[in-house]
DNA sequence: TTGACGTATGCCGATATGGGAATACGATCG
DNA sequence: CGATCGTATTCCCATATCGGCATACGTCAA
């Protein structure tokens, strides 16, 4: 039951490293899988098998092209991440300074020992 | 090896929907865990496992209060998600273009046979 | 100290994952 | 058709994960 109910989501396809190393050497254009795979490293089953993750949530798309497939990228499944993750954009400074206070707090409570 | 070298990052933290629930929680404010727990519908346990994970990342901070352990947002951690999702912002309607172009084609072709 | 409460940890089972190797599939070419 | 190239799939192993349950730990109150 490892990772329920995440299985084959988005959040769950880019939190595999290789994964985003796909997607991001997509954006430079279309690829076939073992030009993929050489670059980034990986064996051609490897590179398929992520592939597949990417394709069954949709970032990636595929085109047959003679013997080769060639894979693209579409963005359009990174955006309700990005949109999930940015509610927390207040956060970020606010967490900084609460975590100031916190330090600041503690400092003294321990001159006050 | 499962999601080998992906342990305990971020992207792996938050790729577990229980996980994304809490942070989105923990908006509000802090919270102690049973409370965490009641909330959510999960286990004492299950949610002390999850908190874990998030404090191993940073994504959460603990503060004893008493008998209690209040659990805070610490969203910074989160920037880096942000900052990369955002690489691919430019693609996402381009992606669209491209799709439907596709979509175009395929269309085109049928026609033509 | 004992007991109660809040929380963390350990153990177990079921499942899923990534990696490697072998192989099957599909298309092109001779 | 047979051979070859590019890709997908299958099998197996090691490992990691989540969930449930029991239990250990720490703090506070009586």
């Amino acid at each position: 039951m490892a990772r329920a109910a995440t299985t084959s989501d988005v959040f769950n396809a880019i939190a595999e490293p290789q994964r985003r190393d796909i997607l991001a050497l997509l954006r430079a254009g279309e690829r076939p899988v073992n030009d993929l795979a050489r670059t980034l490293g990986m064996t051609q089953p490897g590179a398929s098998k992520h592939l597949r993750v990417l394709r069954e949530v949709g970032l990636v798309q595929v085109r047959e092209a003679g013997k080769q497939r060639l894979y693209g990228l579409d963005a359009r499944g990174l955006r309700p991440v990005h949109e999930w993750v940015g509610g927390f954009e207040r956060f970020w400074n606010e967490s900084f300074d609460r975590l100031d206070s916190y330090v600041q707090d503690l400092k003294q409570t321990r001159q006050e020992d």
